[in-house]
DNA sequence: ACTGATATTAGTACCAAGTGCTAATATCGG
DNA sequence: CCGATATTAGCACTTGGTACTAATATCAGT
């Protein structure tokens, strides 16, 4: 039985997505149809050759690499800080956030946003997060953008201590709430530490 | 003042290492040698030609992709699990997890471990972290195996919450633990939410 | 059955970015 | 100045295309 000309090009389409580095001859074999009906067929689909696909992917990479990195140091972008006393970060919420059939974002990247926030408050060269106490109070969405503020408590250099409460927000909604207490060295103020 | 072929075939690496899509060409010009020359280069240094470098790149990309989508899922490795009960996933870490200047393992790693077993071991098409009180006991370092047991406490049908308790350990250390309070649809049980 | 539109195939010239090979010319060290 | 090494040049060939023209097939409607 023959296919039509739609339902060729739409397995055209999927059999492009998922090889990518597949060439019009052997397109043409897998479909048994000529070579030039494939390269119409791209021509009306507007699907690139091959080398551009796979340029275009080369560069994508790219960006993917850049954006895991960053999403290893202070997770959301840091707006404003004031060490030992307070910080905000902004955190927008992307499909990569969040569990696929619900549109939620995954806890620990709230977790991510609050607790490096704890550690980028602190004025020291190391900060630990020893114990915490979380509350997710609302489910935040895809497309949501969540404003971080960590608030400095009470700091024992004694027992080199900090502790710090994160709140976090949705268009003044209190989505997430924390106690960090933080374990830091004591360098810059009395160094005693190792 | 000329070059010597050492020097230009070192320049010429680092050249297309952080370009990667120079043709042989534009190379040549940059170098005020023929085409042939850098030819001659890459065959000496045996640097494929542009296509296959950025073929190379892009099937590179894939695999992150795939990385990072891992690491979107469950964070870490399940080696066991049985719904409603336990589950255990192991996580190796790795530079990407620490802070670069200390070698320890950034807290929400370990958090994500944990949180994300919670939410596996919950029989249920939806499950949300609701409260959790967390208490990192010891630093764990880059290159050590992080092996965290989840134990379902108890199961409230009527509240939709279920308790987990999390513990992960470091060749049989305890380096944290976990309690998280789930929400949970009971779409398998009764089915009267939404 | 015939016509016209649409789809498919074929063929040619051309391009980019190479490989592979041979031969000529520079350049340098002893 | 000689020989080795380095560089340049030229040509044929390859892949995976584009752009364009022309021929043929297939189908739908009257």
């Amino acid at each position: 039985m023959k296919q039509t000309k739609k339902e060729r090009q739409q397995l055209l389409i999927d059999t492009i997505k998922n090889n990518l580095f597949i060439t019009d001859d052997e397109l043409s074999k897998q479909f048994t149809v000529s070579v030039q009906t494939i390269r119409l067929d791209r021509l009306e689909l507007s699907i690139p050759e091959l080398r551009e696909r796979i340029k275009h992917a080369a560069t994508k990479s790219f960006k993917d690499e850049v954006r895991s990195l960053a999403l290893n140091e202070v997770i959301g972008e840091m707006v404003d800080i004031e060490l030992d006393e307070r910080a905000i970060s902004i955190f927008d919420v992307k499909s990569e956030h969040i569990f696929k059939r619900h549109q939620i974002a995954r806890g620990h990247h709230l977790f991510a946003q609050a607790n490096s926030l704890a550690v980028a408050v602190i004025n020291e060269e190391l900060a630990l997060t020893v114990k915490s106490n979380l509350s997710f109070v609302k489910p935040v969405k895809l497309g949501e953008r969540v404003v971080a503020k960590a608030i400095v408590i009470r700091k024992d250099h004694e027992k080199k201590r900090t502790f710090v409460e994160v709140t976090s927000t949705v268009e003044n909604n209190i989505v997430f709430k924390g106690q960090f207490e933080m374990y830091q060295t004591n360098e810059t103020s009395d160094g005693d530490f190792k």
